[in-house]
RNA sequence: GCGCCCGUAGCUCAGCUGGAUAGAGCACCUGCCUCCUAAGCAGGGGGUCGCAGGUUCGAGUCCUGCCGGGCGCACCA
């Protein structure tokens, strides 16, 4: 609908004599918007205010000459000069009715940007290190990166989505020498556990699948002799890092890897059901581990050393990322002469654009965001543009409980699960919640508001607003009468009503919501879409009766209850929100 | 010290890439069920858009500088 207006203005501008060199308008869609308050009409645009200083003309004025050039189309009623210059379009009934009529035919897919072939998105999110279950930040990311995937598929995008596992690195030793010892603890070898070691009880599950047996062939002596001491008075990176060569020394290589490993799938289980539990789906697991063993590292780092982006210093291997922008040089094989998990990620992302992947878009938390200049500077180096590159930080979420703030600690193992938190609150709930605000704002997570099942609770709202729908047509099938959409859209005419005027209106504008969600990477605007369309649909129920005697506006009334049933229930399905037939 | 994010109604937040008189929800008042689900609707009060400059026909939105809050500044991952 937008579209159409921006098409008519795009002809009157272009056959414009003095305006030859105004490129940047080739957009014109840009300057095409709903008018907010219904006086200035349906779409206002503000092209003229714009243009006016290039084509040394009065805006007024320019505003006039672009309506006489207007072409004629059926979808505008009038159209006039207000303010400053603006142009207001007030649409006929017929192009309203045109959108119900699109909606009825199109069912879910209306709204749907035009599918194209690129820019191919790899969506990358959550990637919570394997080391123990999900909490409530990452909840945040998992909903946040599944509804972008949904959002930027509605608006025609191929999208893969990608979870990176951190399985390889010091992280996976210590969750070996976690899970180690208190399977040690089960077979009665008391050792004090490491301060800097995973003490979740999650650990005492997996340490209990763990076939004992050959693990426990050793005393408390063999483990801790001779070990630098623990903090809080001891260093507790040395007495850990001690305890990983003991463990690999009693087990041998292969033995301590395979704990490893079977702790590292255990976790990977319970994060993939937990998602999975929670409509969140990937294409790919992508272990960084496989990034070493398919020697990619070496690979990227070969790219990088022929364009002459490494150097030696104090024997280490360093990437001058200070010449794409950084604001340092950063090591990537370390004096050890291990690499450094920069090295995996610009590995990683290398990859990735390898694959064939045009645009990376990477969902981290708000405290990565120093990271993200180094791996921009890693593909810069290696000849990709800097832009391939898109970072949407997540800020915190901090947990409410009826306005009481909820102390959340990982060392103490007090942490709220994302499997808790769904559990209370239901996964549609969390869903919302998590979107509702914008991406780099904080988030207070309020577990009562959330569980409750009053109209405080926006998901509710909206989610009524759909089962009162499938009501009607209990209602519509129990009097024995059958919904004609042909010929409600016949008589849409007969739909004048404030509310329908507003609803047709509301419900035309959601293809658009869908292009800003999306390319704003907001899917909060879905969310207030939802929440105006159900305030809406809930005004006309409550205003007018729709199963009413007379046939054609009774089917009138029904084709837009039906419109409104369809974008509420697409709408709900991109936030990965159940759209209930009854509640 | 440097970098990123945030500061809008009593509270929690939107604000469509610079538009016309700044909007929701909650909370607080007043009404509405003989009628398709009252998890609903109608109405009301409530603002120095952190502060100060600047750009512009026009600034909550862009620029600069302050103030306040969060996060980050590893040869950890």
């Amino acid at each position: 609908m937008k579209s159409s207006i921006a098409d008519l203005l795009r002809q009157a501008i272009d056959g414009l004599p003095d305006l030859d060199d105004a490129p940047e308008f080739a957009s014109l869609s840009t300057t095409v918007e709903r008018a907010r308050d219904p006086r200035h009409g349906d779409f206002a645009s503000n092209v003229a205010m714009r243009l006016a200083k290039a084509a040394g003309r009065k805006p007024r004025e320019l505003a006039a000459e672009i309506i006489e050039r207007l072409p004629a189309s059926e979808l505008v009623a009038k159209v006039e000069i207000a303010g400053p210059g603006f142009i207001n379009f007030h649409l006929g009934p017929a192009a309203f009715h045109r959108e119900v009529e699109a909606i009825l035919e199109q069912g879910a897919d209306y709204g749907r940007g035009e599918r194209r072939d690129t820019p191919r998105v790899l969506l990358e999110f959550v990637s919570a290190n394997p080391t123990g279950p999900l909490h409530v930040g990452h909840g945040r990311h998992a909903a946040y990166g599944a509804t972008l995937g949904n959002l930027l598929e509605a608006a025609g995008y191929p999208v893969a989505r990608e979870y990176y596992v951190n399985d390889a690195g010091r992280q996976m030793d210590i969750l070996g020498v976690s899970v180690w010892l208190r399977v040690l603890e089960r077979e009665g070898i008391a050792i004090p556990f490491p301060q800097a070691g995973y003490r979740g009880a999650y650990i005492r599950d997996i340490a209990a699948a763990v076939d004992a047996a050959a693990l426990a062939k050793v005393t408390a002596d063999d483990v801790s002799s001779g070990l630098p001491a623990d903090g809080p008075d001891g260093d507790k990176e040395a007495h850990i890092g001690a305890l990983i060569d003991r463990a690999a020394e009693l087990l041998g290589e292969d033995g301590f890897l395979a704990l490893r490993q079977q702790a590292l799938e255990s976790i990977l289980d319970d994060i993939r059901d937990d998602l999975a539990e929670f409509g969140v789906v990937f294409d790919r697991w992508y272990s960084e581990r496989s990034l070493t063993d398919e020697g990619r590292i070496d690979a990227a780092l070969e790219v990088l050393k022929k364009r002459r982006m490494l150097y030696t210093k104090d024997g280490a291997t360093w990437f001058r990322a200070t010449d794409f922008g950084d604001e340092k040089d950063r090591v990537v094989v370390r004096e050890n002469g291990k690499r450094t998990y920069f090295a995996s990620d610009i590995a990683y992302h290398y990859d990735k654009r390898q694959r064939g992947y045009d645009h990376l878009l990477d969902v981290l938390g708000a405290d990565h965001h120093g990271y993200v200049a180094r791996v921009r500077a890693g593909l810069e180096a290696m000849g990709y543009a800097g832009d391939d590159l898109e970072v949407q930080l997540v800020q915190f979420v901090t947990l409410y409980r009826g306005g009481e703030k909820m102390q959340m600690s990982t060392r103490s193992g007090e942490f709220v699960t994302l499997r808790q938190l769904r559990e209370e609150v239901g996964n549609d709930a969390a869903r919302f919640f998590y979107v509702m605000r914008s991406n780099d704002q904080h988030l207070d997570f309020d577990l009562e508001l959330a569980k409750s099942r009053s109209n405080d609770n926006p998901v509710y709202y909206i989610q009524y607003a759909h089962a009162r729908v499938a009501s009607v047509f209990r209602q519509l099938a129990e009097r024995e009468l059958e919904f004609d959409a042909k010929a409600g859209i016949a008589a849409l005419d007969r739909a004048v009503e404030p509310q329908e005027k507003a609803l047709m209106s509301t419900l035309s504008r959601y293809p658009e919501i869908i292009e800003l969600a999306a390319s704003n990477r907001a899917p909060q605007h879905l969310v207030h879409y939802l929440r105006d369309l159900a305030n809406e649909f809930h005004s006309y129920y409550n205003a007018h009766t729709f199963i009413v005697d007379d046939d054609a506006l009774r089917n009138a009334r029904l084709a837009l209850v039906t419109a409104t049933r369809h974008v509420i229930g697409s709408g709900l399905a991109i936030l990965g929100v159940s759209a209930p037939d009854s509640m």
